[in-house]
DNA sequence: CTGTTAGCGCCTTCAC
DNA sequence: GTGAAGGCGCTAACAG
């Protein structure tokens, strides 16, 4: 930036005005150093620039669980695509299920001065997502709503969505019906498994805790599970998972079995439909969740740095994505 | 800082030091500084303290075209796993296959002082990818060698790997085997032309242009073109598909179609094993790709910062990620 | 319309 | 072992 002040004998404030297109500037003087900038490949320097302007804006951090989870990875093209609308850089990071983890990641990133935070999540425990604890960068919780925190968060209708589910099977004939689960202490895994429970009791089935397996949401403790339960004495004839990872270990494992086992399960699967097996699925769109969540997010930032237009007291949101449910083959079969 | 400083009576480089656990600072006032630290919770500030001490170090970009490709989100979990070991931040965004766009995004890193990147590049001319343009900041290439700049890059064997797969259409007595590929324009979409198109020749059977179609790799365009195949006059009695998405659109539209055409495609596809129909990939470690390109990265980096030890000539890496044809399914049915 | 002064929050460098 | 000065690159706030 000297280096362009001092070729064309101008002061510094002059081209920062030219590039950042600020008003007061004469025309010709500007094209002249936005020449003199161009032809010395000059660049500003971001960071210096808001450090001085003291807006930490243009960088938000996405912490999810991981991205190899389809779930994760649309939710992440969601917030990216707002971010890149607003001109704002996407930080991710993945905790991979470690509340421990998350906490290092979120400190690390609001150390970074990001201008806000989407969050899934990892446990029960939201304290440290308090943006007061986070150099006040807005928080936005995503598929779990706060705890003990006062932030936005976007959810899904997991019990909506698992209880249309369950119902189906119900539906179907279905009176021994299995829940492969996440663990209770995510807000996904209790509100499914409420779902669940909710449309066994409303159609007056018991809840049978046998049928009933809880675990992290992964491939192989999926498949482990549903080997127990279709080993069962008298095993469920239909099972919910709670998850795309309950549902892909539990196809997998089935697909080996003789019994067969009619399935439903939260989250899309990519090629549900070129599956040859019957399969109800609990869609809705990820990406929006994503989305959704960064305008939520954006909305703060702004009302953050906003000389707070008149006393609004600016309630915190909750926004719920809706679900649907999808019978695969899409075509019944006769 | 200041804050802390003062309540403590001592001046601000003490602090400094203490945070930093730099040597040349007592124990003692160590820890007194370090509680109060905690008692007003103060966190540095990362991007004051890199604009002094000049380091962009701490953030790496990484461009791809999609993360709804399961290829990129793959990728990006391998690239975040060494970038968080090395204590760094990851930037990502999505180009969706657009130059221009891909340009802009990274103009807009190297303006916010990344300390290098990761480009899986949308076009042939990668000359706004050079690290002279880039404020010196290290690139890396993943899935594209570099053209007419000097960087390193990963690649994966698509040559190898569709050379492979189209040898095993031909051994299961193929002779009219369809393409389904990328646009020449891509490097992917050219080497896996090149290795199909080797493959056949090397058979003594022709390169048939009717049956080859190249566009880019999206699901409805695959469908379409999968339709005009097999709808010719001849049709091929196989395929090979350029990239997963080529792949899902190809099966498809094969489901609902009563001519049997055989698959064989690039990239591996969650639950291939569970269709029933047979089908063979070019499986390869996206993941590995990802963090192959990192650690590539993370050396330029650190020999960037070294101060040159030695007259070290450091020259350009490639490296190939191996791939393997995987056939589904995994028991053969009789 | 342009320049000067000061300082964002921290760290390097050099005194003490 | 600690502090004071100065500056990283840029831009508010005020002058002229």
């Amino acid at each position: 930036m000297r280096d362009v002040a001092a070729r064309l004998g101008v002061s510094a404030m002059t081209v920062s005005r030219a590039i950042r297109g600020d008003s007061g500037i004469a025309e010709p003087t500007r094209q002249r150093v936005l020449a003199e900038v161009a032809a010395l490949g000059y660049r500003p320097n971001d960071l210096a620039r808001r450090l001085r302007s003291g807006l930490a804006h243009g960088l938000v951090g996405l912490v999810v669980t991981s991205l190899a989870n389809p779930f994760y990875s649309q939710l992440s093209v969601g917030v990216e695509q707002v971010a890149t609308e607003r001109g704002a850089g996407l930080l991710v990071a993945s905790a991979n299920g470690d509340a421990d983890r998350e906490r290092e990641l979120v400190e690390d990133m609001s150390a970074r001065r990001i201008a806000g935070l989407i969050v899934v999540p990892a446990g029960n425990d939201h304290r440290h997502l308090d943006p007061r604890q986070l150099e006040g960068a807005p928080v936005v919780l995503a598929a779990t709503p706060p705890r003990d925190i006062d932030v936005d968060c976007v959810l899904v209708d997991d019990f909506g969505g698992t209880y249309a589910a369950c119902r189906r099977l119900i539906e179907r004939g279905h009176r021994r019906i299995g829940f492969l689960g996440l663990p209770a202490s995510l807000w996904t895994g209790s509100e499914r498994y409420r779902g669940y429970a909710a449309a066994l009791e409303d159609a007056g089935l018991p809840v049978d805790d046998r049928y009933v397996s809880r675990h992290r949401g992964d491939i192989e403790l999926a498949e482990a599970a549903t080997r127990h339960l279709i080993g069962l004495a008298e095993p469920p004839t239909a099972l919910i998972t709670a998850n795309n990872r309950n549902t892909i270990g539990a196809l997998r494992t089935m697909q080996h079995s003789p019994t067969p086992v009619a399935l439903a399960g939260f989250d899309d699967i990519e090629l549900a439909d070129l599956l040859q097996l019957p399969l109800s699925v609990v869609a809705y769109d990820a990406a929006e969740v994503g989305r959704e969540a960064a305008r939520l997010l954006f909305d703060r930032i702004e009302e953050t740095t906003t000389p707070q237009t008149a006393a609004r007291p600016a309630r915190t949101q909750r926004v719920v994505i809706p679900t649907r449910l999808v019978d695969y083959p899409r075509v019944p079969a006769p």
